[in-house]
DNA sequence: GGCAGTGTAGTCAAACTTGACTAGTGACCT
DNA sequence: AGGTCACTAGTCAAGTTTGACTACACTGCC
């Protein structure tokens, strides 16, 4: 799963209502173009293929209000949402090597209940776990690791990556179970999008920290 | 960068000539199914693009001995030599948000010496240093992180892959300091490559613990 | 002797991603 | 008054990735 279709659908749920570029801008502000492959081509893509399969309504709009061409908004469809939350909560499950789907899901996951992301992200530990058991039970020769000579180290960086990965999703369950946050159900939300006219405090600048990489 | 070029590239410079379904089997060996985008499709396109870049020299060979469509041997150039350590080290540098990219560098390292893999490594480690402070005093607000709100956690996650990075190559740092494996110019080379007719303990199948996830 | 399974080798269309480009509007400067 | 710059909004061609598919040869076995 590329992030990218969890990224576009959620940020047009949350508008309720947005077109091309009002998504972009939420992408940008979340610092998504930083972490993940939301590039103009890829959202204005995204929005016209998941229009294209029913899980978006395009609105075609007379030319904008703020100049250039022609735009078109669009809608989240039941169809969209119920993918929306099925993504969502896969991200939240799966243990892919993608970072990007992780960071996506996090940013929407007080969509859900505070006792359903809970029970998934302790799923994800579980595999996690699981996961780690099977490979250095599988990829460890009987004759010892070191027959797998510098090849080796590359199983170990996954092995530390899984490590570093169960062990940041533990905190991030204790957070939320002491009450972090506002999720599904509890009252008024975290505003996470732009409302029209707020300055974007991390619009893309020269003072980005990815840029010194 | 996508990992698949310097996998591609390392493997036909390993068996100094080698047609695709041979590439495509070493990174099988190397369980490079697992970690990366090492399709068919992929591995073929890439083949045939950089034959196409000039940094593979392709020789047309008549049907196959073991039958199937005619295939294709590839050679490196000088070239796509240059190209191929180009990468390799930027694979070692860069601290991307890939870890693909990283496990197949980890996989070549042994192409370089010893001492410029250190030197590569030990700056990995304070490029990711300096990025981890320029993201946490960025997007940290004055008035606290609470601002953030749940949004934070992505921030959080990003910070804790790099520390566990960091901590990661430190420890690799060490063991190569301390004299493991064996790199360019030590003498008889690990052999990474299957030999003709010689079983491939990790081949795809049932037994693997990636189908587990 | 047939045939199911496995290994060898690669192709193809469809989908996705990238980076550069178009094009209009308003703001600021000199 | 004119030029440059940034912002709004999106398109496009080229390149890459995916997953399913073709096609042949050998091997074992009932």
């Amino acid at each position: 799963m590329s992030a990218i279709r969890l990224l576009v659908l959620g940020a047009v749920r949350q508008h309720g209502r947005a077109h091309g570029y009002q998504v972009r801008n939420d992408l940008e502000y979340w610092g998504a173009h930083e972490w993940s492959n939301a590039k103009p081509g890829s959202i204005y893509h995204a929005l016209k293929q998941m229009a294209k399969q029913g899980l978006l309504h395009a609105h075609e709009i007379a030319p904008s209000t703020a100049g250039g061409p022609p735009r078109t908004e669009y809608e989240i469809t039941e169809k969209g949402t119920a993918e929306y939350l099925s993504l969502l909560r896969e991200a939240l499950l799966a243990h892919d090597q993608k970072p990007d789907v992780l960071s996506a899901a996090l940013g929407f996951m007080v969509d859900l209940d505070r006792e359903e992301v809970l029970g998934l992200l302790q799923q994800r530990v579980r595999t996690i776990r699981q996961w780690r058991a099977a490979v250095t039970d599988h990829y460890t020769p009987e004759d010892g690791p070191a027959q797998l000579g510098h090849i080796g180290e590359i199983m170990n960086f996954w092995v530390h990556s899984a490590d570093a990965g169960a062990e940041w999703t533990q905190g991030l369950i204790e957070r939320i179970r002491g009450g972090a946050y506002t999720f599904a159900g509890e009252g008024e939300p975290f505003v996470g999008v732009l409302t029209e006219g707020q300055e974007n405090p991390y619009a893309t600048g020269q003072r980005h920290p990815e840029d010194s990489r």
